[in-house]
DNA sequence: CATTGACATGCATACGTATGCATGCGAGCG
DNA sequence: CGCTCGCATGCATACGTATGCATGTCAATG
């Protein structure tokens, strides 16, 4: 059915390994030979078959971006950038959708179709990377990292943009301050959460259990937990959600309760995305530079693929804070 | 390096052909045999390899969705449940991101490691769906579609949603009405703006050529094109968006301009993402049934991998109203 | 006890490509 | 004119899995 190199090398008039060579530009097949080749080629539309190769080779230009979250819009935007600077150095992006339990998944992983990894979704206790790690895939732990693990990671500075938040608020005088805080089992909600309420006991202030609401990184998520907050015991001044999406959702939440935002509260997110700079969101937030985290995570796995056997590296995207509309003082 | 059928059979006792059929739980292979190979392989950590496996069926188990426009929010939404419905039916789904002129793209398309093409977001005249119908891969267009194409497609009624927001103006009785449109080469866009213009047609409405603005799906062009509106010429009291996103985009343009919606203006976007549903935006929209259509379409690309040679089916998702805060009366 | 048949397994090979090695050819040199 | 060398190409094979066919074993039957 399929057109394969021998129909060429039979067109051509030579021989299929010959055909193999002079596609690729093998130096010692003759000018002559390949111009022949290319044109048989051509006329029958032939395409290298990707399994033949890749057996052959032992490798297949794919490298696969695992991701849970397609719907949170961070991930699209780590992901283009990604795609786009992996084409340009030779490989294809495999973009596997890690939707929960199916075991699927970490198959497509190990059985031989992909170069290499990068994991944009772990969880602390994930048993993906280590088996990666196990079975020497090369890989690269972007944005959320495992721990004791040896693996390259790519990470912003989670612990930094936390302070950095917790800083405004007490800047602007905030004495009662709540968090809106993501799984526990995300690395960037750990150190985030950590960060935020170290740099809050520099300046005098804390946390307490009841200020504190923990769920996924959705805006449902953030809007419930904001009304909570907002309705249960005493009513926080400023809020600091763990993401953008969080962020979003609790100003949601406000505009449901008839709150308004910064007057009657204080509402932050984190990363930047560009929902957050819309005139109707305008949100207060710390910038990651986004694609320059991504093109690093990119420049790691190559480097991982060429060497396996080098030590880790560790890549930490500095951050910085945005000011627009959703802060204010306390009143 | 890695560990393949050989190293299993080696270990369990037996040849290599027995370790394929134990694996696959063929009939003919003894259970006492069956439980030695499956021991073996778990204790070695055996995988099947694809570029072997898919050499020798000459299939793959594996879909691309080809989707140029991950950062707009339609098409995570479509792909995970087309995700879930193909996971389920046992293929797995590689998504191949579609970023313009990259010519490797059509290649990892037709050299053999896809049993099936979803194409989301092909142009009118896109050579690709023509190239894959020309080597006859089983292919579905979904969402857009291409023209004089024997293909099987699953659209929404992009005309009918367009004819429910031109009544719904008239029963408002907007009488100057823009539009903002998609790129022409989008079936959508073409459609939509048809639909459009012939139900204003037939409520004795029109959309001169001054009214309408064509652009990329993107807010930031929702945005730009919304204030040109407002500010060249005369002003319409009603816009119609040809997605939700550059429905946001507009209201996005309105707050800059101080424009209130829906009291100065009406916005109306189509999809019903779910960002239209958020308190912050309120967006009135045509409601489809994404995860739906991603079924029907999931179901389609498997029965044309059964059947490629049965005549194509349309399938068309039905739409209707939401009505939400952003329209208002003519005033 | 010989024959048949069902059943379990192994052998050989095919899928498509890439590569080490051998071969053949022509030119250059002594 | 014969030898050597470089270059272009073909041959054989490897990559890992799946499958048609042949083979072997054992129990049941006449």
């Amino acid at each position: 059915m399929a057109i394969t190199s021998h129909d060429v090398a039979r067109l051509a008039g030579v021989s299929q390994p010959t055909v193999s060579r002079a596609l690729r530009d093998h130096p010692r097949v003759s000018l002559e030979t390949r111009a022949k080749v290319r044109e048989a080629a051509k006329s029958l539309g032939y395409v290298t078959n990707h399994a033949g190769r890749s057996l052959s080779t032992l490798s297949t230009g794919r490298i696969g971006i695992v991701s849970a979250e397609l719907g949170n819009p961070f991930y699209p935007a780590l992901i283009a950038p990604l795609h786009d600077e992996l084409s340009a150095r030779g490989y294809r992006t495999i973009l596997v959708t890690d939707r929960g339990s199916d075991p699927l998944e970490l198959e497509t992983l190990i059985d031989g179709s992909l170069d290499g990894v990068i994991l944009t979704t772990s969880e602390i206790d994930s048993e993906i990377p280590r088996e990666l790690a196990r079975r020497g895939l090369p890989m690269v732990l972007l944005n959320r990292v495992v721990d004791d693990l040896k693996a390259d990671t790519c990470t912003t500075d989670d612990a930094g943009g936390a302070a950095l938040i917790a800083n405004l608020f007490a800047d602007l005088g905030h004495t009662c301050i709540a968090a809106i805080i993501g799984h526990p089992n995300a690395s960037t909600s750990r150190d985030g959460q950590l960060g935020f309420v170290h740099a809050l006991a520099e300046r005098g202030l804390e946390l307490p259990e009841d200020m504190i609401r923990i769920g996924p990184f959705t805006s449902q998520f953030g809007a419930s937990a904001f009304r909570e907050l907002m309705t249960d015991g005493e009513r926080p001044t400023a809020v600091y959600c763990m993401n953008d999406v969080i962020a979003i959702g609790a100003l949601n939440g406000a505009k449901e309760l008839g709150i308004d935002v910064p007057n009657d509260v204080t509402i932050v997110g984190l990363d930047d995305i560009e929902m957050a700079s819309w005139s109707t969101i305008n949100l207060t937030t710390v910038h990651t530079d986004i694609p320059g985290m991504a093109r690093a995570a990119a420049d790691l796995i190559l480097k991982r693929i060429a060497n396996p056997t080098a030590p880790p590296i560790h890549h930490q995207e500095s951050v910085s804070l945005v000011l627009r509309g959703t802060h204010g003082p306390a009143h």
